[in-house]
RNA sequence: UGGCGAAUCGUCCAAUGGCAGGACAUCGGUCUCUGGAUCCGAUAAUCGGGGUUCGACUCCCUGUUCGCCAGCCA
């Protein structure tokens, strides 16, 4: 893949010495979505970690769908998560789901009750509570706890076969009640839950709990490397406890930081929120942080990778400015996307001194950084349409635009000099009236005069409107969860974060392009064709701007 | 207040006992037929207090701050 990365991290310089030591031989990691939501960056994050740790060790990489609870997960996320995975331009080694393990579960759950080393408890969830204890009082033990192997296999296979309600009873690992690590106070294994699940349908009614199920998934493929976020580290003593337990292999599991990410969340629930209270719409709208919401705005998935190597890998708590992101995708597009001329806020630009029935090509650079992209014609003709912010009747100082007697260049065509404007009866400016100087065809005076300006067009003949969609960060807060004032992260949404203009002008040309398709509008922006669109009316999203130091230098304007 | 973990430019990541460096952001300049890109430069940091050492971001002690854990979620 085209990343490098700078310096190694922590989790690479880990498996350096794994392999130095010779304690395996081939490095074997997975991504282990639930399928309860859609991808965002932060899981790309993950994804970038452990197929590109896979691939730089000539190793291994599994996609897994970690469905252990019924109650939450649904196959129409699999499908999806499938496909942002291989968008990201990974593929898995194999495809596995936790639920293809619920039979070995069940064995090495019996196992270690045999080994006693784990009970059925009849206490109910009130009560376990109770008997866990806190932080910093330790908890007391089950009175379920000294149960025979022998009634304790006997009620596991009757939890089993359905014989219990929910919430009726539990297994539960025999371990420490007074741990200070909470999550060693005797910790659940399987639940009863009379649920259907999206793969085994009623095959089971009772499933296994993250910390007994991971490390078993793991163990079972061969991980070598489990990685994981931050939050996990203090399920790592149990993690370690089972495998050890059941005498089975080590994976080894390895936590860093989640990425949070300024001006945005990063997390299911909220995303989700989002969606369905509306105040986006859907899980792909482009302003969504998801993957699927990404590629709709028209981020290349090569961006995100970069990014992902860019941030780096560590185990500080951070957040990383968006203007990081937003760096790495103009950088990838900056380097592909094709360019064209479209005209965002109209205004007619009439040469009076050009031939009412003239037409001339233009050669058009494709992409200036990208040579091999070359060229192709753009129509000129005596009507044109400019942006109505390229002309002002009262320009201030550093405007290099268009203004009353001023020169300025129409890009790969002719230098134009305005004479005036016509208004409408409210004075607004309806039309542009300019002369050309047919010596200065292809945009260079042949007497070497110089303008400072040079305004992009379209021919009126030869473009047509379409709808473009505006896009800024979703919120207006550097982070919209700091909510020390006590209000709701929603109120922290940017109200402009989608302004839709229509009948922008765009070239002809760009009718043969496909949703997907990602150009830069030149001085725009880069600009994407959405799904929404029909042949009777296209759209484009704005995936991000160019970096604009007018703007700045103006402040915001608009 | 028990346990686990983390503290380095504004932000993210390096430096693993030997000149604190890179990227983004910001500011300035160069160049330009995109006020884009490019190129050059500047600003800017080791959480506090002790200790070990010729030498400490790094090791030790101590304090502080932040994150995670008391789901039959993952």
């Amino acid at each position: 893949m085209e990343e490098t990365n700078i310096s190694r991290d922590f989790i690479r310089e880990i498996i350096d010495a794994d392999i130095a030591s010779g304690k395996h031989s081939e490095i074997v990691t997975r991504f282990p979505p639930e399928p309860n939501g859609y991808l965002h960056i932060g899981h790309a994050k993950s994804i970038c970690t452990n197929f590109g740790i896979a691939a730089e060790f000539a190793g291994r990489c599994n996609l897994r769908f970690d469905d252990t609870n019924p109650v939450k997960e649904d196959i129409e996320y699999v499908e999806a998560i499938e496909n942002d995975v291989k968008w990201l331009g990974f593929k898995w080694d194999t495809l596995h789901f936790a639920s293809d393990y619920f039979d070995r579960m069940y064995m090495l759950a019996e196992q270690l009750i045999s080994k006693g080393l784990a009970y059925v408890c009849d206490l109910s969830p009130e009560d376990t509570r109770a008997y866990r204890g806190t932080l910093t009082k330790p908890g007391r033990n089950s009175p379920f706890r000294n149960r025979s192997v022998e009634e304790n296999l006997e009620l596991f296979r009757r939890m089993k076969d359905g014989e219990f309600a929910e919430g009726s009873r539990t297994l539960r690992a025999k371990i420490d009640m007074t741990s200070p690590t909470m999550c060693l106070r005797d910790p659940h294994m399987y639940r009863i839950l009379h649920k259907d699940h999206h793969r085994t349908g009623s095959k089971w009614c009772i499933y296994p709990m993250y910390d007994f199920a991971h490390c078993l998934e793991d163990s079972t493929e061969g991980i070598t490397h489990s990685i994981c976020t931050l939050e996990f580290e203090v399920n790592r003593p149990l993690y370690n406890w089972y495998l050890e337990k059941l005498d089975i292999f080590r994976s080894r599991q390895i936590e860093f930081a989640r990425l949070n990410l300024s001006y945005t969340v990063l997390s299911k629930r909220f995303l989700r929120k989002l969606v369905e209270e509306g105040f986006v719409n859907g899980w792909d709208d482009p302003r969504m942080p998801t993957i699927s919401g990404l590629r709709r705005r028209g981020v290349p998935a090569a961006a995100i990778r970069s990014f992902c190597s860019i941030i780096g890998l560590a185990k500080r708590n951070s957040t990383v400015d968006i203007a990081l992101f937003e760096h790495s995708i103009r950088e990838k597009l900056n380097k592909t996307a094709p360019r064209a001329m479209s005209v965002l806020n109209p205004v007619k630009l009439v040469i009076e001194n050009y031939p009412e029935d003239r037409t001339e090509h233009f050669d058009y650079v494709v992409n200036p950084e990208d040579e091999s992209a070359g060229t192709r014609a753009t129509p000129f003709t005596k009507e044109l349409y400019i942006e109505r912010d390229d002309f002002m009747e009262d320009p201030p100082r550093k405007f290099f635009r268009m203004g009353p007697g001023r020169e300025v260049r129409l890009r790969y065509a002719y230098l134009v000099t305005c004479t005036g404007v016509i208004k409408d009866e409210d004075g607004n400016i309806t039309e542009i009236r300019c002369t050309y100087d047919p010596d200065t065809k292809g945009g260079n005076a042949p007497d070497g005069r110089r303008v400072k300006g040079t305004l992009h067009w379209v021919s009126a003949a030869h473009s047509f409107p379409a709808e473009v969609r505006l896009y800024d960060r979703l919120f207006n807060k550097e982070n919209p969860m700091d909510n020390e004032d006590g209000v709701d992260f929603t109120s922290h949404l940017n109200p402009g974060s989608l302004s839709t203009v229509t009948n922008c002008m765009v070239e002809d040309h760009m009718k043969n392009n496909e949703p997907g398709y990602v150009c830069q509008f030149e001085r725009k922006g880069y600009f994407s064709i959405d799904p929404d669109s029909t042949p009777e009316k296209m759209v484009f999203n704005r995936t991000i701007t160019l970096r604009d130091s007018w703007k700045k230098l103006h402040g915001k304007k608009k």
